[in-house]
DNA sequence: ATTCTTGTTGAATG
DNA sequence: GCATTCAACAAGAA
């Protein structure tokens, strides 16, 4: 999300929006007029992200994106077509348009007043890349669980999706099913390291898995595949109804 | 052809 | 209140 948070405020902010144009409604949160009144003649001022939500300053309020599983931003010259699955399209004065590109629409497109009262309102946790180490540790110890879900809960710390959290256990050694209760204040505190050097180094690599450093798991999510460190085949579970990926050599259940 | 999986979330359920 | 399951969604793979 920090890369798209980027890759947008490059191109949209500073700009005036001349027009806007919707494909398809299912991601709208709130009505196309209220969009367009709060976005027509408005110059972007400012961008924001907290976890995967990015919120573009308008003046009037924030226009709020969430991407969902298969969404990003596509920037283009007018002159073009928008790209495949553009659901949402908002055309700039210099005759280039930003869209919406979501194939499966499990996006969001908002509206919003104030981020504070919005990240109030969904209990999001506060922002991976910006939590400090006692607020991690504390907001940890009250989850009961395995820390897989203690990690992706987006209402316990904010930011972190499916394959990231299994790079994050991989890189510490935890089995994603390890209860959280069973971690000690010293392995959160390494644990918490951990997720920011992820974080950092994900973003050094403009997200691009191939870009990850060895070793990494992240570029060895399908069957067949063998860990890095050891060589031993990586197993896929379930955890969360999301599968989890993970070497069950380097990664035992107690650390 | 049907079922499963997926870089997610939130409503429903236990 | 908290943890777990499932629908919404679309497309490619098994």
């Amino acid at each position: 999300m920090e890369i798209f948070k980027r890759y947008i405020s490059r191109r949209a902010v500073g700009k005036r929006i001349v027009k806007v144009d919707y494909y398809d409604d299912a991601m709208l949160l709130t009505s196309k007029k209220h969009i367009s009144q709060t976005l027509l003649d408005a110059t972007f001022s400012n961008i924001h992200r907290h976890g995967k939500y990015v919120f573009l300053e308008c003046g009037k309020g924030y226009l709020m994106f969430h991407f969902g599983m298969t969404g990003e931003p596509g920037y283009f010259h007018i002159e073009k077509d928008p790209p495949d699955y553009s659901r949402f399209v908002i055309t700039f004065e210099d005759n280039h348009a930003l869209a919406c590109i979501s194939r499966r629409k499990l996006g969001k497109i908002d509206i919003v007043k104030d981020i504070t009262t919005f990240i109030k309102d969904h209990e999001i946790g506060e922002d991976a890349m910006s939590i400090d180490r006692e607020s991690f540790r504390d907001v940890m110890s009250r989850k009961r669980g395995s820390i897989k879900n203690a990690l992706m809960n987006q209402k316990t710390i904010a930011g972190l999706g499916n394959i990231y959290t299994d790079e994050i256990l991989f890189q510490e050694k935890i089995h994603p099913k390890t209860p959280v209760s069973s971690l000690q204040d010293k392995s959160l505190g390494s644990l918490y390291t951990t997720m920011k050097n992820v974080c950092h180094t994900a973003i050094r690599g403009q997200a691009k898995l191939e870009n990850m450093p060895e070793p990494t798991l992240l570029t060895r999510r399908s069957p067949g595949e063998r860990c890095p460190v050891c060589d031993s085949p990586i197993q896929k579970i379930t955890v969360n109804n999301r599968g989890t990926y993970f070497c069950p050599e380097c990664q035992k259940n107690d650390e």
